[in-house]
DNA sequence: TGCAAATGTGAGGATTACTCATGTTTGTAA
DNA sequence: TTACAAACATGAGTAATCCTCACATTTGCA
């Protein structure tokens, strides 16, 4: 069950749904598709990719891209949604245990450094959240992406300081988890000394807010 | 003096540059193109702008649009060089006599404010610096921008703290400059009472950093 | 086995940024 | 004033690209 029950409803005017694959032939077809996908995003950018090479790579016609995705974007959409997927459940059981602030610290450190190592090895996550500002259906994905997981970080923090208004830690914990992304995307933009630099502080100045009073 | 005949600094790959106006009339003519480029990112934004729509509402031919800027990135660019000396100019003149914590916070507040006014009032400048991930050469212009203010904070920093390590003042500023800059971009998209929320925690956070130590 | 629905195909339509051959205007030097 | 080179203006045409659609093939099932 991939498709979770998440209703990242078609957003914005995200052009005309297309068919489900619902052969096996044509779910093994979409899953190179993607895979092709990524790799040319890897090598070139998903501005760069064309529709032809990628029909090409996947080994399929034009057409047949068509008959599962609307656009172009959606299928940049499509992965992006895996990668949103996959970290959540790691978002998740990486916080779920923290009881204390120390605890707290501890765990956000380290998800600081997973999320920095991912941003550096991953061209394809790189290069898709880096579009994100551009593109409207993105942009909505990774806002419900970073809400979702500043609700795990809310939790913690409602556990840590139970008379603190909720709706002040709830903006705390989303403006901490926007600002660690986008803390990622300027780390990786720069040398990488001085990423590493940024990444640090943002760290300090994150956990100082996370921690306070 | 607008200095309209900058040579516009080729940043990256900013394909084949073009000829400075050096006629009165063509200097005109380009300011038409800005201000006719500047009102239709207005109304629908720059990826919707068509070259053909632009050349006519500045009542100039396509041919001489691409007589002064070497592709439609330019023009963009163009503009948001404009927005960033102004900008660059308030923030220094804020900044400059700031000599203690007191009047540090202060002026971080107040420059916060304006930031905030500016980005919900001026669509064109939020539509430019949506896109700023997108595109390499505006991203470097970001940056650029963005370290030159950072530098102001820097000195008002090693003014507060000359003690401190002057690399992790630095780092300090941009982080907490970047980090605005982003806090911005998210209070816009979001329902205007979370985005006042949202800033507000921002000064909170950044201020706590500034303040700190 | 027959057939409707699902899937596959790729030449061509539609859009759009940008070029270039050609014509016009301007500043200036004789 | 005139001549002329350089700057400027023009817009039909080019190239690149996303996507459609009419038609062919395959699959699941009654």
């Amino acid at each position: 069950m991939e498709d979770t029950a998440t209703p990242v409803s078609p957003q914005e005017q995200i052009a005309s749904p297309r068919r489900a694959p619902s052969q096996q032939r044509s779910r093994e077809r979409v899953e190179r598709m993607l895979a092709a996908a990524s790799a040319l995003i890897a090598e070139q950018g998903s501005d760069a990719m064309r529709m032809g090479e990628l029909a090409e790579r996947a080994g399929v016609s034009i057409g047949s891209l068509y008959q599962f995705f609307p656009d172009k974007r959606a299928i940049i959409w499509a992965l992006a949604e895996r990668y949103t997927a996959e970290s959540q459940a790691c978002i998740s059981a990486a916080l779920a245990g923290v009881g204390d602030a120390e605890g707290l610290g501890q765990a956000f450190s380290e998800l600081v450094d997973i999320y920095y190592r991912l941003f550096l090895a991953e061209p394809v996550m790189r290069d898709i959240w880096s579009g994100t500002q551009a593109d409207k259906a993105l942009r909505q994905l990774e806002l419900a992406d970073s809400r979702a997981n500043a609700e795990f970080l809310t939790a913690v923090l409602r556990r840590l300081r139970p008379m603190a208004d909720p709706t002040a830690l709830e903006t705390t914990a989303f403006l901490v988890w926007q600002m660690g992304e986008a803390a990622m995307r300027l780390a990786i933009s720069v040398e990488r000394q001085e990423g590493d630099r940024l990444v640090a502080a943002y760290k300090r100045m994150a956990l100082r807010e996370l921690l306070a009073e």
